[in-house]
DNA sequence: GTGCACCATTCGACATTATCGAATGTAATT
DNA sequence: AATTACATTCGATAATGTCGAATGGTGCAC
């Protein structure tokens, strides 16, 4: 591990918490002395990765990770293929729907086809969840062993009332999960909004991502048909990837 | 500026161009013994920042930068400001929007608001365009000279027949931009698209963004009523960002 | 099925390079 | 106008990344 790169990522990775620091609040985040600090931001500013607030001398993320983002969807295969079922989802189900990948034990969403009316809604590409409190996080739990053990390792944060902070109450479910290809999730993120997932698979048979439908809780449980259209949906997906069978075998 | 952070940003430079490389392409392309792009590879792979594909040992863009990015655009005041007035946009016209910031001599943007109809739209948040070929980058060229003086020193690239290559043509249009607060294009970017675009200033003053729609090319020229809305919006957004007057003053 | 070739990866000596503390510059605050 | 709290610059030092050679692994061809 290259030390001014790990330095420069943890900068960054700072930068993420808090928006907006200067070169002593970075420096005492660190441990290290500003002078260093210095350095290392200003090497992350002549390429864009930091910018330095207009007014003011603190620094935040730069535009060139948002040019460099747009490039990794890009490369993302499950996203191209999965688009336009999701938007096809979108459409027959009347909800929002969401394509998420696993990141570090996190789940971090790499697409987000909104609910078909004409409302204000927040673009969802780029979020991150964590993976206990989503359905799509569960879905990728019950498919992966190493996975799960790494997330159910460490503590887990409450979310809502309802979120599952007990880990063997969360492994509980992974059979079933397993069984119906169908991992909900009940106000356990976010109050008043529940969801839905599904496992998408690649040719190799492994489980890649999820794509999941948002409900809001006052439509909760969806009918078995909205279920259905979504569980098509996955298996449309990991069709297209080249799976040769769908639900996956465990 | 530190060496290995400057090499590291160069490499994600080249996977944003290439999408998949090896360590050897890799190396060919900084000129540097391979065993050296490894190390520092591995060190952004560490943080999420590139990812090693599955099968093969090609390296690409990790889902970190996806995480960051997202960051980066909840920093931007302009954008939480921009976007409800976006959407009030696209359904008054019918059109899709896109919010655009200057970043070395590109647009990028920064929020995209779909045409309101049930088809299938590419999310653009993140794609970058050449500045002269985009109404957005000739609004933030004509009132901005000394980025204007950077981006025309350098040769222009041809997209489309329409293209304006031409430094000096392009410099002539400027006078009008400002004077109308209101920049077009002509499939000058790509073919059977045009858009128009208006400066958004912020309490000192300053250009910082600029908002435009996006015209089919058979709608072309839009109503007088179109280029209205779309001032309206530029200075709507702009009061928000603490104004005192728009359109702009040079 | 075996051997070959290519490429990623590991390792350790070396000197280049980043680091750090002190000095300087800058802007805001009283 | 003086003071404080920053960011920023500079140069000596040795810690650090770099590089070439050796190793390991994987896929392809014969």
């Amino acid at each position: 591990m290259i030390q001014s790169i790990d330095r420069a990522a943890k900068i960054l990775a700072l930068l993420q918490g808090a928006r907006r620091l200067g070169i002593g609040e970075l420096a005492a985040g660190l441990q290290l002395p500003p002078s260093t600090v210095h350095g290392i931001v200003k090497s992350l500013q002549a390429h864009g990765l930091v910018v330095q607030e207009a007014v003011g001398n603190r620094y935040m993320l730069g535009p060139a990770l948002l040019k460099l983002s747009s490039v990794y969807l890009d490369t993302l295969d499950v996203r191209a293929r999965a688009m336009r079922w999701m938007h096809e989802l979108s459409r027959r189900t009347g909800l929002a729907s969401r394509l998420g990948v696993e990141s570090f034990g996190e789940v971090i969403l790499i697409h987000h086809d909104r609910r078909p009316d004409d409302t204000e809604q927040m673009p969802e590409t780029g979020l991150t969840i964590p993976s206990h409190a989503s359905a799509i996080g569960k879905v990728l739990l019950a498919y992966s062993d190493e996975h799960a053990a790494d997330v159910l390792a460490r503590p887990l944060r409450n979310l809502t009332a309802d979120t599952l902070t007990d880990p063997d109450k969360l492994r509980s479910e992974f059979p079933l999960i397993r069984r119906d290809a169908l991992a909900t999730e009940n106000e356990e993120a976010v109050i008043g909004e529940s969801s839905m997932a599904a496992p998408i698979i690649d040719g190799h048979g492994e489980v890649v991502a999820a794509v999941a439908i948002v409900i809001p809780a006052n439509e909760w449980p969806p009918a078995d048909a909205t279920a259905n259209i979504l569980r098509e949906t996955a298996r449309n997906i990991s069709r297209e990837l080249g799976a040769r069978s769908w639900p996956p075998s465990v």
